[in-house]
RNA sequence: GGGCGUGUGCCCGAGUGGCUAAAGGGGACGGGCUGUAAACCCGUUGGCUUAACGCCUGCGUAGGUUCGAAUCCUACCGCGCCCA
């Protein structure tokens, strides 16, 4: 391979500072047969990564395929301070027993993308040197730059203007994980485009303590089922890496027809032109495709197969499982039951009776072809009747009519 | 340390003594339509119950004034601004 894999690095990029010194480190590390050191830093502050992580460790992954070195960083202490990338308010600190175990299961759901062979992944957590530092260390450090430098970031600047506070650690966020690169000595660092301030000030301090500095690679972030914000736990609109097949083909094809391009492009190796074609042919034949597509990785082409016939099967012919709706003997006088009661038993009470009655006068319970808007309706069931229930509640934002199947109990 | 503001439901934001479970918007939810997409239309959006124009909870927290408070008073807390 003539350019040393950097067409497959580069493509995909957002930003890179720079393409230059990425070749020349290419180079040089094939020259000097030194794997290049890419660093890739996750703060554990949610228990579970998604589709939006899984663009940057994709390219991670390439990195590792051309015999360089993953250099996972678990943010334990940065967690603490939370990054503020992003956020118009100050964010929470975690505890130290949510960090962990949030750390245990990123590292396991990054091991679905990542190659794990010690010769080629490293895992730190960032406690290591920096729960080292002292006051005086840390003065130092902060005296590296300036509150000027800090107020150019868009985020910063806007918060102070919009008159929001901005604590003080928040500040020190991008000192501190730039600092990981200098401790680690990375040569690459991959990030999110959010990332960009973050990774940058890691070149700047590693200049400043006489490293070459490293070479910053922004990924463009990843849309969420929503269309509009990025893909984050906090908006409910993920996709995590643990869903089952089934969800994964179900979520995908719940994103709205905009997004089809990226997701191809961020989340699958199709060529650009095919995904177009493929799109414009026909968008819910792509999205299908893209469907399997991103699961394949996790769950293998086999089981994306069955999931996309089953989800065929569910929504093409109209046709759904239904679940079981018990319902306690007590509750029936003569065979009979209120309408609302049946609604509210069927969403396993969890939503409140008034909700439950307010739904049913919404028309959302149909039962024996009807549509009893009164709640208060006495229905006569018996077992194995089936009914709709509005829709599933559970499963973020996968719209599903629940069927309920009546046992009484 | 002093002065002045501000704090409303999931979010934003009206509301300065009774007609306010609280305008309006967003979001969310339910229905229609559909490709579990988008767009659009309708409805709902504190809880409980004997379902009743019944009860409880509710406008930062705790008290107080009043027949009656989100609205007035006091203290406290958070946030912000100005002065030192």
């Amino acid at each position: 391979m003539s350019d040393l894999g950097l067409e497959i690095l580069l493509a995909g990029c957002e930003h890179v500072y720079s393409d230059v010194e990425l070749k020349h480190k290419l180079t040089k590390s094939a020259r000097d047969s030194r794997p290049l050191r890419v660093k890739l830093g996750m703060d554990p502050t949610a228990p579970d990564i998604h589709f939006g992580h899984s663009v940057v460790l994709r390219k991670l992954r390439q990195f590792q395929d051309l015999g360089h070195k993953a250099v996972l960083i678990i943010g334990d202490f940065t967690a603490r301070i939370g990054d503020p990338t992003g956020r118009s308010e100050t964010r929470r600190m975690l505890s130290e027993a949510d960090i962990r175990t949030n750390a245990e299961t990123y590292l396991a759901q990054a091991g679905r993308v990542l190659d794990t062979a010690p010769a080629k992944f490293e895992v730190r957590w960032n406690g290591e040197w920096l729960n080292a530092m002292n006051f005086a260390d840390v003065l130092k450090l902060t005296g590296r730059m300036t509150v000027g430098q800090l107020l150019k970031r868009d985020d910063f600047r806007k918060r102070f203007e919009a008159e929001t506070p901005i604590g003080l650690h928040e500040f020190l966020y991008p000192l501190v994980q730039g600092w990981d690169s200098v401790c680690i000595q990375a040569d690459v660092e991959l990030g999110g485009t959010d990332q960009m301030y973050n990774n940058l000030v890691g070149r700047d301090l590693q200049v400043a303590v006489g490293q070459e500095p490293q070479v910053v690679m922004l990924l463009p972030l990843l849309r969420g089922l929503d269309g509009e914000r990025k893909m984050s736990k906090s908006y409910g609109n993920h996709v995590a890496l643990t869903d089952s097949a089934l969800d994964m083909f179900g979520k995908t094809m719940s994103i709205a027809d905009t997004l089809l391009g990226e997701w191809y492009a961020l989340l699958t190796s199709l060529q650009r032109e095919e995904a177009e074609a493929a799109i414009a042919a026909h968008p819910m034949e792509a999205k299908k495709r893209l469907a399997c597509l991103v699961g394949e990785r996790f769950h293998g082409e086999a089981a994306m197969r069955a999931a996309r016939a089953e989800w065929e099967a569910a929504f093409g012919a109209k046709e759904l499982s239904a679940v079981d709706v018990v319902i306690p003997a007590a509750e029936l006088a003569d065979g009979k039951l209120p309408a609302w009661k049946l609604f509210w038993l069927a969403h396993e009470r969890e939503i409140s009776k008034s909700e439950a009655r307010r739904m049913v006068e919404g028309g959302a319970l149909e039962i024996n072809g009807e549509k009893p808007s009164d709640p208060n309706a006495l229905l006569a069931v018996r077992n194995g009747m089936e009914f709709r229930a509005g829709r599933h509640r559970k499963g973020e934002r996968v719209k599903q009519p629940l069927i309920g199947r009546i046992v009484i109990g």
